[in-house]
DNA sequence: TCTCGGTTGGCACTCAGTGTCTTATAGTGA
DNA sequence: TCACTATAAGACACTGAGTGCCAACCGAGA
C-alpha cells in the first residue's frame, strides 16, 4: 500500500499508462484508482477533473509565475522577466523528457485535453500581458500591443516545446527556447516600442538625488515612486 | 408549438436565457429542453456538449473560414485573405450585438464557457497558419513566424472584439477591427518578410508566355505551377 | 490513553452525454 | 389525394463524471 504523500503521482502514472493503452474516454476513473490502489472518491480529491490527472500541476507552476513576475526587478526588462517565467514552464517539462512526451502523444489525440491544455496556456497569455500592462502602461495603443507580445511568446515557447516533444524529448530545450525567444521578440520589440510613447509628460523632468554609494534598486525604487 | 427548423434557434435562446437568469451551472439541460418545447434528447442532436448551445455554431464558421482561405486567389496577399477571414467571424457577431453581448457577460463569468471559446478561437489560429505555411512556405524559421503572425491576428481580432461587447455592442466593429489589423500587421510584416527569404534560388528566372488578353488569374495559375 | 486535524473510504445522488428503437413529419412522385 | 421515403424528433434506458456527506482511519501531541 502506497504511502499517503504518493498517492498523487502513483495516481498520474496509473492514468498515463491507461490512457496510453486503451484510450482516454475508454478509461474510466474506476479503473484508474483500482490501478493506484485507491478509492474513486480519493482520484477528485487530487484532482478537479478526469483532464487534470496527466498534467503537471499547472495551477501551482502559474502561482509560481505569477509570483515570479511581481517579485521581478523594475530594473529588469519586462521582456527579459516573461522569458524567464517562459523558461521556468519549459524547465517542468525537461525534467522528466518520457513522461512529457507520452503526455504530448495522448494531447494530440484527445481532443478534451488538447483543449485543456490550450485552456492553461491561454492563462499564462493572460499573466504575461497584464504584468506588462502593469509595466509599461495599459492605454489603448500599448494594451493591443501586449497582449499581442504575450501570444508571440506563448506561441513561441509552444511551437519550440512542441518539437521537441515530437523528437522524443532529446536535445537541451532550455537553450532551444531561450534563442527562439530572443529572436523573436528581437523583431518585435521595435516594434512595441517605438511607435507610441506616450507624448503627453515628455517635456517633465525628473531630478534624483542620492549619495554616490546608495545601492542601485533603491535608486530604482525611488524614481519608480516618483512618478 | 415551434416549427421544426426553429428548434435550433429556440434552444439557444431558452439556454441564453435560464444561463443569464439562474446561472450555467445551475441550469439543466432537461430545463432548456422544456423551456423550448422539446426533448432532451433533442437538445443533444442540435449541440454536442451543453456549452455548444449559446456559441454561434463555430463548426460552421470555421468550415466558412478555410473555404475562404482555400479558394482565395493566390494574387491576393496572404495576410489580406486572413484578415477578410477574421472580418467574416466580427460580422457573424455583429449580426446580433444584444445576443452577443448577452454571451459575452455569461462567458466572462462562467469558466467552463471561457474555455470552450478559447478553444474555438484557437482552432481558427491553427487554420491561420496552415494557410501561411501553404503560402508561403513552410521551412522551420518561417514556421514560427507563421504561427506567431497567426497568433497576432487572432488576438486582435478578439481584442477589438471584446472591447466592443464590454461597451454593449455599439459602434462600427468591422471597421475597428479592419483598422487595428491593419496597424498590427503593418508592424509585423516586415519582421515577416525581410529577415529570411531563402536564398536558394533567387537568380532562377521564370519566363511566362501568354496571349496578351489571358485573364490574370489564369497567367497566376500559370505561374504558380511552375514553379 | 484520549483527542484533534487531515486524509481516505464508502455510498448515494445528480446530471451530462450516448445508443437504440419507435414515431411523427415534410417533401416527393404518381 | 395518397402512398413512400428520408429525416427530425420522442421515449427510454444506460454509463460514467463529478459532488456531498458521513464514518473510519492515521499520525502527532497532551
Amino acid at each position: 500500500m502506497p504511502v499517503r504523500r504518493d498517492v498523487r503521482r502513483s495516481l498520474t502514472a496509473a492514468a498515463l499508462d491507461l490512457f496510453l493503452a486503451q484510450g482516454f474516454d475508454e478509461t474510466t476513473v474506476d479503473q484508474i484508482a483500482e490501478a493506484a490502489g485507491v478509492a474513486r472518491r480519493t482520484f477528485f480529491r487530487h484532482f478537479r477533473v478526469k483532464e487534470d490527472a496527466i498534467f503537471p500541476d499547472h495551477d501551482a507552476m502559474l502561482r509560481e509565475i505569477v509570483a515570479h513576475l511581481e517579485t521581478a526587478s523594475p530594473l529588469v526588462p519586462p521582456l527579459t522577466t516573461i522569458t524567464e517565467a517562459a523558461l521556468m514552464v519549459v524547465d517542468t517539462y525537461a525534467e522528466d523528457p518520457e513522461t512529457s512526451v507520452k503526455r504530448y502523444e495522448l494531447t494530440r489525440r484527445v481532443s478534451s485535453l488538447r483543449e485543456h491544455e490550450i485552456a492553461a496556456t491561454s492563462r499564462y497569455q493572460r499573466a504575461f500581458a497584464a504584468f506588462l500592462n502593469k509595466r509599461d502602461g495599459a492605454e489603448e495603443p500599448r494594451r493591443l500591443r501586449h497582449e499581442v507580445i504575450a501570444a508571440a511568446i506563448v506561441t513561441t515557447h509552444n511551437h519550440v516545446l512542441r518539437g521537441w516533444l515530437r523528437g522524443g524529448g532529446t536535445g537541451d530545450v532550455r537553450t532551444r527556447t531561450a534563442e527562439a525567444l530572443s529572436g523573436v521578440l528581437a523583431g518585435l520589440e521595435p516594434w512595441l516600442d517605438d511607435h507610441d510613447r506616450p507624448a503627453d509628460n515628455q517635456d517633465e523632468v525628473l531630478i534624483v538625488v542620492t549619495r554616490r554609494r546608495t545601492p542601485l534598486w533603491k535608486i530604482a525604487q525611488e524614481i519608480e515612486s516618483a512618478r
